[in-house]
DNA sequence: ACCACTCTACCGAACGGTCAGGAATAGTCT
DNA sequence: AGACTATTCCTGACCGTTCGGTAGAGTGGT
């Protein structure tokens, strides 16, 4: 399949530091991560990573990108044949609730952190064509069809991204110990159809 | 006043320590963090940080610690003279989210993925007491006056929690240029009275 | 003398990043 | 065909800086 715009065809190498970086960034954040954690995990030398992306910050940058894409056509594929809105969220909901390594959240706070105000830009770019956009679209046609109200559509996509935002699976470090903290404190056993009611419906009687 | 149990009742070198330490960790996370920043945001020198506390984890621990028993002592406030579920709600909602440094997801994604098994349990441990009980008490309530509906209490307390983890304050860095991206993505411009509503009534016509 | 507290100076380890060059493939010239 | 060069991709060794943490020596109050 050709995937969208843009895509810059990485080869088998830089594929491989690529996905490697973005599980552990996800996992630990950008300042927990070491260049040599990257290169010792995908089984390269630091000069190759270096060869083939110019910085931390730049490397960064491209697996936030290359995540939001991915995160872009699974939401894509999930809403493509589903008949109502609430069919629609629910879809949605379950791509940002259950995709590995998609805590956007986190993302952006690390972004904000520690890159350059260029580097913001473009992830920021990258993050309402990705997130918000396709969101937008949804409510935009669930206001037209009379089956959402109250809002306009594109509060209502910043509505949802930040409910699913509070639910998002944190990427739990692979040692499989369960930690009573994850335990004490998980969120993530509501499903997306409880969300999408919550959203819908809310919780008051009526 | 006298604050709650337990409160350890630190010296004024070591409050200030702390109270930095706070910022700092809440705006950047854990490892972005030295402890040459703190010492030098604190103004004093590192041996001086090493004789108040073991070291950066427990410091961590500790500033997470206070934090909670500060918000539950705000929620408390807030809650205290509301007639009804929804005026304890937003009073929560308005803690939760203008409060600063109380960006509880960011906090616990340090934790577990920074802290021993034996310190995320404590922590852990807090959450739950200064946090999660006192939200299950109101939601408690709302049952019993039939206010609310759908879930137990455990469950709506948690609900709400993630509700507003996905719009509480990410603490911004102190310079003040405008970021783009901060601008394009905020969610933050949503009030407490809105996201209670969306809690309460959802966004489905009717 | 003692205790609570703070200091200067230092430690080994790890950090992000670079240098000069090796191995492999492909095109170019005689 | 065979020698030569260019380009791509990758590597061992190393750079200066900062990391979390410590040893040991004051300092002032009691």
């Amino acid at each position: 399949m050709q995937d969208s715009i843009n895509e810059p065809a990485y080869g088998p190498t830089a594929a491989r530091i690529l996905m490697t970086a973005t599980r552990l960034f996800m996992q630990r954040g950008y300042s927990a991560v070491s260049i040599n954690d990257i290169v010792q995990a995908a089984d390269v030398t630091k000069p190759t990573l270096y060869y083939h992306f110019s910085d931390k910050e730049e490397l960064f940058v491209l697996v936030a990108i290359h995540m939001l894409a991915e995160m872009h056509a699974t939401m894509r594929r999930a809403i493509a044949d589903q008949p109502d809105t609430r069919g629609r969220l629910i879809g949605l909901a379950q791509v940002l609730l259950h995709e590995p390594n998609s805590d956007t959240r986190m993302m952006r706070h690390q972004a904000r952190e520690h890159l350059s105000p260029e580097r913001q830009r473009r992830l920021a770019e990258a993050f309402k064509r990705y997130m918000v956009d396709p969101l937008r679209d949804v409510m935009q046609q669930g206001l037209a069809s009379g089956e959402l109200q109250g809002h306009n559509a594109g509060d209502l996509a910043m509505l949802f991204l930040g409910l699913m935002e509070g639910f998002q699976r944190q990427t739990a470090p692979v040692i499989s110990e369960r930690s009573d903290m994850y335990q004490a404190i998980s969120t993530d056993h509501f499903s997306a159809e409880t969300l999408v009611d919550l959203f819908l419906y809310g919780t008051a009687a009526r």
